[in-house]
DNA sequence: AACGTGACACAGC
DNA sequence: AGCTGTGCCACGT
């Protein structure tokens, strides 16, 4: 079975949808883990078309900003929603990312 | 086909 | 994790 562009895509939202309750994860995480590692840029566009019931909320750049609240709703929901898992956030920004950091590469095993 | 844009990352200051 | 510049891939115009 070939790879097909949408098998990128596919990945990228399973691995979001299988990030632990109370977790977050990064963009270059994903990218290196699905072998973009300098694409990161992919992985954020490809949640430009995401299905919907990806918590994309879990999804942040490098640094724990929530570069993405933007496309949320309203201003603070992605905040809320990581607050609401017990996750601190602080000026748009995830505190101790370190300590909530999710790697796909290490806790997930393909 | 070229240029600009974007939910990023890394190297350099 | 503070700011700037460059590289990356895909898409819209």
């Amino acid at each position: 079975m070939p790879a097909d562009s949408t098998n990128f895509f596919e990945k990228i939202f399973d691995v979001v949808k299988q990030v632990p309750y109370g977790r977050v994860t990064s963009y270059g995480a994903i990218a290196s883990f699905l072998g973009a590692a300098r694409s990161a840029r992919m992985v954020g566009w490809a949640m430009n078309g995401c299905p919907g019931d990806l918590p994309a909320h879990r999804v942040v750049n490098r640094v724990g900003l929530l570069s993405g609240k933007h496309h949320f709703e309203g201003t603070n929901l992605m905040q809320q929603l990581l607050e609401n898992e017990g996750i601190e956030v602080d000026d748009n920004k995830i505190v101790d990312f370190k300590k909530y950091f999710w790697d796909p590469a290490k806790e997930l095993d393909f």
